[in-house]
DNA sequence: AAAAGATCATTGACAATTTCAACGATCTAT
DNA sequence: ATAGATCGTTGAAATTGTCAATGATCTTTT
């Protein structure tokens, strides 16, 4: 993300045989929405990151720290500052695992909810923005698109 | 790209609403896709950025560096060291511009042409397996899709 | 039941990347 | 002409990514 800019910048190349592939239009829309992203985000004195690891302790799934790395793609070091920072202001809590003592479980706090509530709402405005170019339908055939090259058809 | 698999996890987590968000699918597809991109181009002593360059250089459509800055959503010293990579590597030259001589045009070389065509098969391999659990036409409805994100309805 | 080997969170070191401010050269507008 | 913007380039600073080592705990093998 260099441009600090939300305009995705002449399409001019995108007429070369590069403009369809999957890993650069993957990369740019990415590139794209993390500023808007985190732009909004700013706010709550969050980013993409600590956001992602707040709405999985919200979830009620119960996440490890390993399965937060594994699903975000960090490595587990990284999740260990994220959760760091979040729980320093009491948005999240690490509870021993139950059946695994080696783990921590990362659940929220009551405060973490709250913030996580008004955040979603001011991420879920960017996201409209960053896909105002496709209809609605679009957008959730985009989204059914992504998660099956992902999980397979079974997600 | 934290994990240096292809796997791409454990998706108990996917089930969150957080695996919903465009902003992650994007990363997480793209994070793994490029593990998969960039281990293909060392073989050429490419990566996805310096082969980006190198295919826009081959393109016919005389980028200049701000172009490729703008369209790889990349700091334009980021492009420089790119491009000096590639231009002691006698991949691609260095032009002046025609009407801004402040401007660099990037071209390819012979031998660029010749790197470019055979790293552009391998890749097409790895967007082939990437993309495995789409059918042709999805991957093709995805391409069309995140290209209407990115550029509207035009491009 | 004990030992060997794997996995979890954590730390800290190191490398790579991103971001930014400054610069000379050139362009554009006043 | 002059003033202000833009292009490529350099280099420094901040952020991120990668990796190896560690103690605690789990799992597997004997």
């Amino acid at each position: 993300m260099a441009t600090q800019s939300t305009e995705v910048g002449t399409p001019r190349l995108a007429a070369s045989r590069i403009g369809n592939d999957i890993g650069l239009l993957l990369a740019k829309l990415h590139a794209a929405g993390s500023v808007l992203n985190n732009r909004a985000l700013a706010d709550f004195g969050l980013r993409e990151r600590s956001f992602s690891v707040l709405t999985l302790a919200c979830s009620g799934l119960e996440p490890t720290q390993r399965e937060l790395a594994d699903f975000l793609s960090l490595d587990p070091s990284q999740v260990v500052s994220l959760v760091d920072d979040l729980e320093r202001r009491g948005l999240v809590e690490r509870t021993q695992g139950k059946q695994d003592r080696r783990a921590k479980i990362i659940t929220s706090t009551a405060e973490g909810r709250k913030m996580h509530t008004k955040a979603r709402s001011a991420l879920d405005a960017c996201e409209h923005e960053q896909l105002s170019a496709l209809t609605t339908a679009e957008a959730d055939q985009l989204r059914a698109l992504l998660r099956k090259a992902l999980w397979g058809a079974g997600a």
